[in-house]
DNA sequence: AGCCTAACGCAAAAATACTTGCTTTAAATT
DNA sequence: AATTTAAAGCAAGTATTTTTGCGTTAGGCT
């Protein structure tokens, strides 16, 4: 045989603590405070060992980013409900709902210049534009209706750059009604026009 | 006498300190790497002592918080062009710019992640509460010269939020071009009322 | 089925981070 | 300029976090 590496073994155990390890942090971080989050708390709550964690991750920082990298290459799905008011209004809703969670705190901090990834560097951009393809397609059904959209820029800006607005500086999520204003917004944006 | 607060004493040497921490976090957020630093590192470069650190501000989240807060109020002053529009213009290009330096992103990744308020304070939310002030005087000098302008929410989240949106998930400001725009569509907003 | 060893669990040690009691400095008050 | 006492300094604690050495478990291989 020529050159082995020391030879890892991905397999079963290992898959399962990974999953397991995974799992505690996304519930740690939707229930707990960011600040509250330790290396023990996730120790404790995924029932794997706090050595464990050091040894294969190293810092809780890097485990974080472990975990964001990975959910951030599996796309939530956009709605279609048959209207463009209904599509926006979902879609504005379940994110005023995610926002609230220290997760998206997480998913944020992520977005704009990542952690530091250890070996190599996985593209982040991909996740926004895989879900900017999303509402893309979502504004093209409607076009498509024959209904009027906005651009895709002027959604992210009236409706999600508020949505984010609120969490970041307010420090408290948009409800759900306060969403919908943002949609009314919008589309009394392109009806005027 | 009638009951006395334990009477504070923020003269001098107060004073002096906390410029010294200020500067030293400032410091050390432009050049360290964001995890290194550490009350430790932050008593050292300024000269203060870490118990002083730990006894008044208690945390390192609680710290950054404080210089956040502080950097975030004194930057881009509200003047008074005589419009409404010059007002909001001069504002939304001075924001653009404001943003697009380096040290601004750090200071939102720190305003992200330093706000949790310890035991005891009143969250310390609202980064905007004086700059708040100071845009609601410009919206009331508005409204006495007889204009329509806008509530202070519409002005964040249709003008402010999108200027972040821009900085935070497309990694590169807004343009002046584009705050304006940003402008009109606040204006056209209030118009159609 | 049996061997080899990566990956995990455990407990104890090492390293950091934070607190506490007391002393010293200097802002404010008289 | 003398007095008072918040606030800072210092050093010695306590607590928490991280590392380390070694025994145990269970993938992957023949």
């Amino acid at each position: 045989m020529e050159a082995e590496q020391p030879a890892r073994r991905p397999g079963g155990r290992t898959a399962r603590v990974r999953a397991a390890v995974h799992e505690a942090v996304v519930d740690l971080l939707r229930e707990e405070e960011w600040g509250d989050l330790s290396i023990a708390l996730v120790a404790e709550r995924s029932g794997v060992h706090q050595t464990t964690l050091y040894r294969r991750w190293g810092t809780l920082a890097a485990l974080i980013d472990d975990v964001v990298t990975e959910r951030l290459t599996r796309s939530s799905p956009v709605q279609d409900t048959g209207t463009l008011r209904g599509d926006l209004e979902a879609y504005a809703v379940q994110v005023a709902e995610d926002v609230a969670s220290p997760l998206s705190a997480v998913f944020l901090r992520a977005a704009m210049v990542g952690t530091h990834a250890e070996g190599g560097e996985p593209p982040r951009q991909i996740y926004l534009l895989e879900r900017g393809v999303q509402l893309q397609a979502m504004l093209d059904r409607a076009r498509d209706r024959g209904e009027n959209p906005p651009t895709l820029l002027e959604l992210l800006e009236v409706v999600l750059a508020p949505l984010y607005f609120h969490v970041i500086f307010f420090n408290s999520p948009a409800g759900a009604d306060h969403a919908r204003g943002l949609v009314d917004r919008l589309l009394a944006l392109t009806a005027s026009t």
